[in-house]
DNA sequence: CTGAAAGCGCTTACAG
DNA sequence: CTGAAAGCGCTTACAG
């Protein structure tokens, strides 16, 4: 069962079948009325290989996510990111291909991706700062989309949450709750999003002209543990309200609160990021930013699909917006 | 850069290039080197859609995973599964497609699955009972592999674990650790792997010459809440040990213990099914059988490439054997 | 709007 | 052991 078995049950060429087949616009109407009904009829299929050979596109993208598939099922936040992309694909027919940074096979996956002709594009997600992937994807000028800001500023396509304006209204919220003594425990300190975090944190402050004071600034590590310290560093300057980079320091720092004796919201406010699944089920549940994470995978397969269609030129960049979830850590009630 | 191209800078014919490629016998060594040496030098890796187009074989396997991709990643079984089969696909030279069971997609998926051309084989992970993919495939005679037996018995090819031997070991290391009143909590009725497990327990039981009683069987549905449940049934019939179907169905059966006064191992020893991460941090540490799921992914994989490659007649069966992890819940010490 | 034909980059009988 | 050639099933200028 080929074109030319279809051809031959419509009256019509190869030709033709292909052109009603790929919807060109150059078909008369009744002759693509007769081919689609020969097509449902035979439930025909075109064959991908024939295809991909004589057009120069597979519409099989890659999504490559360096961790091992361990570490990868035990965050929330991937599963979402894959159902985002496998998603977008539908919609774009593309097929995905996944690749979990499975060490051994780094090299041959890259040696595939780029030589083979399989993948027509690929998604890359959380990278290294010195991921040789990135690398021989620019040298071969390969379209590819990295979601999540790359940390040294390297000039490629990416998709992110605008996390400076996120950090950003969260403090205006807890200002805008009357707190003045805001502290904010940061992320890894030179990863982009630590970074962009503890830029709205600022801005927030400034725009209330409020008076950044170094005491109520900690460094975390995005681990509970982490964030536990920073809080109980932070609790000598005596603050009113935390906006805390990642809900896990969220959590740590809830306890070190606890700990000090003090009541959330009453004597202490807290603000997380994420949204995590545990984040509802806190004690309080937690005020925090939802990422939205399932339309961050669409949004990297949209602009991926755009450059390969239209092959734009520079580097272009998304940013989505996220939601501030309200719940009582931060004393809205 | 094409085969031609490597064929001029070889000083030999296309087909050569080709045969050196695939690692075909009839070439002279000499030339092979020669081939070899510009192989490596232009780093050549040839098209994979003209390569299937000519061969009518993709070597691209589809996993099939009927589960929204939430749950998927809730459950440690498959990031190990998923895992055995990339591994596998690896060592095979075969790439790997991800197909989850968005609901939506399903039809499509089965369409491009079967039609397409592009996948050669399939493994299908935790069939539902009137799964359409599955019929679908066995229609078409389409090459693919279960991982898990199919609850209705189909004649299809599966790899699983031996549950009904497995059991039977788990009961029997109960024996031999003087227990006599062995109770067992049993999977979601109707379920393969239920049923197996039951087996065991009985045989067990029939191999010391134990009379196999009513009140010491309760059925549970895999979940905490249902081995609780028949755990507090269980205890009227006075138990001094219970094997419980799978570990979460044990961590409701020690609660059920405990609330009752009881000490484990003391007076009821308990083992499990499964292994998953938790069962090493209960209170008491709970013996349980772990599965081999990677291997279980891996032996799907070998499978299906024999089939692919020597197109078995029959429906191979294949079982892997398990390890009884032994804790402090069984009273071993 | 439609068809005949070239071409995509391989594999694989076939002949030698 | 090696090469010339057909063929895999499509797409896409090209000509009409």
């Amino acid at each position: 069962m080929n074109l030319e078995t279809i051809a031959q049950m419509s009256g019509v060429s190869r030709s033709t079948v292909s052109r009603v087949i790929n919807n060109s616009p150059n078909v008369r109407p009744e002759v693509r009325e007769r081919v689609l009904a020969v097509l449902r009829e035979t439930n025909f299929h075109p064959n991908v290989a024939a295809r991909s050979l004589a057009s120069g596109a597979t519409r099989i993208l890659g999504l490559v996510i360096p961790l091992e598939v361990r570490q990868l099922f035990m965050d929330p936040y991937f599963p979402l990111l894959i159902q985002g992309v496998m998603g977008a694909c539908n919609t774009h027919d593309y097929s995905v291909m996944l690749w979990l940074a499975e060490p051994e096979y780094e090299r041959r996956m890259i040696q595939q991706i780029l030589h083979s002709g399989l993948i027509n594009g690929v998604i890359v997600s959380s990278i290294q700062s010195d991921d040789p992937l990135i690398d021989a994807l620019i040298e071969r000028s390969f379209p590819f989309v990295v979601v999540g800001r790359s940390p040294e500023g390297k000039h490629v396509p990416y998709v992110d949450v605008d996390n400076v304006s996120s950090a950003r209204r969260a403090v205006e919220h807890l200002i805008g709750l009357g707190r003045r003594r805001i502290a904010t425990i940061t992320g890894v300190p030179g990863t982009t999003v630590g970074a962009d975090r503890l830029d709205g944190y600022r801005l927030g402050l400034r725009g209330a002209k409020l008076a950044e004071q170094p005491g109520l600034i900690a460094e975390g590590d995005f681990t509970q543990e982490g964030g536990y310290r920073a809080m109980k560093a932070l609790l000598q300057a005596h603050p009113d309200a935390v906006f805390a980079a990642s809900d896990s320091m969220a959590q740590g720092a809830v306890r070190a609160i606890q700990e000090a004796g003090l009541n959330i919201p009453q004597d202490v406010a807290v603000v997380g990021f994420d949204d995590v699944p545990f984040a509802a089920h806190m004690q309080p549940p937690l005020t925090t930013v939802r990422q939205p994470i399932e339309q961050l995978g669409r949004a990297a397969v949209d602009l991926l699909a755009e450059m390969l269609n239209q092959g734009l030129e520079q580097p272009q960049h998304r940013l989505l917006t996220t939601e501030l979830i309200i719940r009582s850590s931060c004393g809205s009630e």
